[in-house]
DNA sequence: CCATCTTGTAGGCCAATTCCTACAAATCGC
DNA sequence: GCGATTTGTAGGAATTGGCCTACAAGATGG
């Protein structure tokens, strides 16, 4: 249903091009051996990644084809980590389809597409950044605290269990939120369960299964 | 950009159908009094401002025209609370666009329609109406709320959002962890997580494609 | 129909948390 | 080896959020 409209506008806009379309992942990744594409634009619903997966083993196999990520989800969290897999842009859904025009041809030649907005936000962000998993970098005592939270367990509760001060267990939950690069308890968790951390981990058997 | 899909997929079936479109809800309003429309399809973000306004507001002034509402986000619980506030059908958008067309013409020609999977749900929950899951419990407005701290929102933002009081909206949290039976955020989010809610759904997709 | 419960809204007051700042010891990077 | 950064610790000020209370309109249940 998406795909119609997006076929659409981009045929529109951009009729010496061909399209094609594909569902699910296998068969992305099987028509990929069997024909040259151009680029791929990937939509990826929700923040669980399903299409994260897609994304990185496009990557994997292909990595000089550009991905143009298409999501719903308000361009925060997933953006960062969406470009960071490899794609070589990412717009909104609720971008207007100029936009989507725009940015096909900038990734078609080899660059980079994000909105304005979000293009400031990864400037900021870019002051440093390795790819070791952000929680890899807490401290023993800063990651004692994150479980701590992930327990459930209030700032006060924490700094009775390690018998510091409640200002000390707030200094480390600052920077715990500044290393995992999440504002609050709610991102907190879900940067637990999206890491497989401490009580969030699914109950569904893990990804290797 | 979504607009563009739906109108091509409506127009090549029902040839016979005028279409028009708008965005806003007062917009919308506004368009109503102006000419007769047979149908609405109404898009709902769920993160947004509420498309279940909308849809109040519009059966509440044309109570007769059908609204069948289409929605990306695969819970059963957002189909439940727009089926009684009125709407006609419900319709995921990853479903095929010939669903879109046959819903259409079911809810134009006074109908109702639901996916066949969504009925059986509905029914099934009739049956056992007094063992709801706790969220089931939850009013529109607490579960918009609960959504947008799902989304990570503060309680200030939250409150913008809506243009209410902070204190407000610190009432409505109040009775959601009552309901929920959590006692702080982290908790709110696990059982998110264990019910597959917002932005909480289990990374990994359905066992059977 | 009428009492009761629920829902949407919000104020006051106080406890919990964040923000900004600080500083010594440990560790890193070159 | 030595300056730069990280880590463990915490205080005071400023915010935010929690708890209790309230109240009118709407829904519910006898």
């Amino acid at each position: 249903m998406v795909r119609v409209g997006l076929k659409q506008t981009l045929a529109e806009e951009l009729s010496d091009v061909d399209f094609g379309e594909a569902s699910s992942s296998p068969e992305t990744i099987q028509r990929l051996h069997a024909q040259t594409w151009d680029v791929i634009v990937l939509d990826i619903q929700m923040p669980g990644p399903s299409g994260l997966e897609v994304l990185k083993e496009v990557k994997q196999n292909f990595p000089r084809l550009p991905v143009l990520v298409l999501s719903s989800v308000p361009e925060d969290q997933l953006a960062a980590r969406v470009l960071k897999a490899g794609a070589a842009g990412y717009l909104n859904k609720q971008s207007a389809p100029e936009e989507l025009v725009k940015a096909v041809r900038k990734v078609m030649a080899g660059g980079h597409y994000v909105s304005a907005a979000l293009g400031e936000k990864l400037a900021a962000d870019l002051g440093r950044s390795r790819n070791r998993a952000h929680h890899e970098t807490l401290s023993d005592r800063e990651y004692q605290v994150f479980r701590l939270m992930l327990g459930g367990k209030s700032l006060k509760e924490t700094a009775a269990e390690l018998s510091v001060s409640p200002k000390t267990v707030s200094t480390y939950r600052t920077r715990i939120f500044e290393k995992l690069r999440v504002k609050n308890d709610i991102e907190l968790a879900r940067y637990a369960m999206e890491h497989g951390l401490g009580e969030f981990r699914p109950p569904n058997p893990p990804p290797q299964g």
